[in-house]
DNA sequence: CTAAAACTTAAAGTCAGCTTTAAGTCAAGC
DNA sequence: GCTTGACTTAAAGCTGACTTTAAGTTTTAG
């Protein structure tokens, strides 16, 4: 497979896939007169990098807990550990985001003169330090 | 009121005030020998416009609705729309999150021998696509 | 009066995750 | 053999919300 077509597949550009490459995630494949050519497999690592990426992983982040990944190796404690820490992120995430929504619903229904009223008549500076306190 | 003490009471750096209002959204204010001074009100504005920041809106959104802002106006159909929007975008962003931990808690509980094969087990291909597609 | 702290500016740097550009090489179809 | 499209590289550019830097000015404390 060549680079356009692996990246078709996985959806991307090809320059992700050689950004990819130089950040360590994924293996220098063979190259044909100079060009690139991917095993099948190749293609089940992109996606795994692309599925961990929506999973609100970074590449550095990928990058650690694909290098302890062997062909049918159980999931590792590492994983579990790095997994662990990611649900507790978007958990907060969550529960920031629904702070800010019942805040939006409240400037949304509310009739004050002024927004800068309604602010302050809402209490916001104190909803304001736990919106802020958000994940990350 | 110098820069500093502005900075400090809204908990931002100078470079930040000085940043708005080179965008816009913070009034040029009185100088004395160079220096910026601020009457009290600026610092309504300026916890105003991080307020907004918190609830997910962008500078130059922030911008949109504060120059529609007049001192005591009611709050217009304009940033009503702007903040329906946004309501729904955190909505969009709550929905995905979820889908995010479900999926983040299958994989910290399941018994796969490997992640590729607990990947393809839990049919995330499937739900791949609908994380891919969260907001903005 | 002096030293330090706070201020001024424009421009460049930071972060992530790529994309784009420039200038060139390789492969495939006719 | 020639054209077109896919590929190669390193380096620069993009977004957003600032921060940092460099070099200079003003204010304040002692």
């Amino acid at each position: 497979m060549r680079i356009g077509e692996l990246a078709q597949r996985a959806c991307l550009n090809a320059s992700a896939i050689r950004y990819y490459e130089k950040l360590g995630l994924l293996a220098p494949p063979h190259r044909s007169g100079g060009q690139r050519r991917y095993s099948p497999d190749a293609l089940d690592r992109v996606l795994l990098i692309r599925f961990a990426g929506e999973m609100g992983f970074s590449l550095p982040e990928i990058k650690l807990f694909l290098s302890g990944l062997r062909e049918n190796a159980p999931v590792g404690p590492r994983w579990k550990k790095l997994a662990a820490r990611k649900l507790s992120q978007v958990e907060a995430g969550i529960a920031r985001s629904l702070r800010l929504k019942t805040l939006l619903q409240g400037l949304l229904c509310c009739r004050c003169a002024s927004l800068k009223q309604c602010v302050t008549a809402l209490g916001l500076s104190e909803n304001l330090r736990l919106v802020a306190a958000g994940p990350r």
